[in-house]
DNA sequence: AAAATTTATGTTATATTATAACATAACGCT
DNA sequence: AGCGTTATGTTATAATATAACATAAATTTT
């Protein structure tokens, strides 16, 4: 079985995360001749800031701290549809908010187990799972 | 495995998929204490005109018609938070709609099908799957 | 390199989904 | 009948998401 759930909780260098994260997206956008403009790569970093799923506002909100302007929704909502359309990110639609995924590019089944203390999404994906489902 | 698949892109009596989740309803409130009242039945009744999910602002639209009274928002959330409580309908909140469920009070991994053609939505529960899922 | 085309971002407004907060009404009990 | 509880009505607003159009930046074509 393919998970992160162990790393979701335990303290672990989470700057790797965000670093293979970031590795992996411009490896794949190379591949597939998509752009990761700064504005996307942001929104990529900012979603891997933790293992929790932030919302567009949240994104937003962050975001314009980070750019150091403001940012309208359009803005996030077109970095999130990027990111989602070369599988970067999930979206999970239960808490409207969006996350790095660990393994993209690995056709897997989209499913999350979500903390209900901290709020932590862990991914995770399993060939007996993918079975059954089929 | 449980699913009402078969029946949801098939023609069939509907009527008896309505009167028997209205009977399901009647008894289950019957067992917790609970008030299946006028505004609810109104609103599972409507979640069951169909196979399809429908999201709270069609709720609210069928709903006025059908007392020919304007229904406020939070009445409609109301009896939805109501009949979600006793498992007598779900939220699917990729569509952020809510359907009636054809085998309440059965324990069951709430795995929808959603057609992408006629937004028809299929629920099923396996055995495996559970297994799996735990 | 200039023009034309495509792609990405900015900006304003608004749609859609959901809830907060408070008021009134109906019900159930003693 | 009076009291507490539960359900509904009403108004306003919060939270999430997109439409529509303008500008800018990058890429391609000539």
């Amino acid at each position: 079985m393919l998970t992160n759930s162990r790393l979701v909780h335990q303290p672990h260098d989470h700057d790797r995360c965000i670093n293979a994260a970031l590795t992996r997206a411009k490896g794949l956008c190379l591949e597939r001749n998509a752009k990761l403009t700064p504005t996307r790569e942001a929104v990529l970093t900012l979603l891997w800031q933790s293992h929790r799923p932030l919302g567009a506002y949240q994104v937003q909100e962050q975001l314009s701290k980070l750019l150091a302007k403001n940012i309208a929704p359009p803005t996030v909502y077109r970095a999130i549809e990027f990111l989602l359309g070369l599988g970067l990110i999930h979206r999970l639609p239960s808490l409207n908010a969006y996350i790095g995924c660990p393994f993209p590019s690995s056709h897997h089944s989209n499913l999350f187990m979500i903390c209900n203390q901290c709020g932590s999404a862990a991914e995770m994906t399993d060939a007996a799972l993918n079975e059954v489902l089929q």
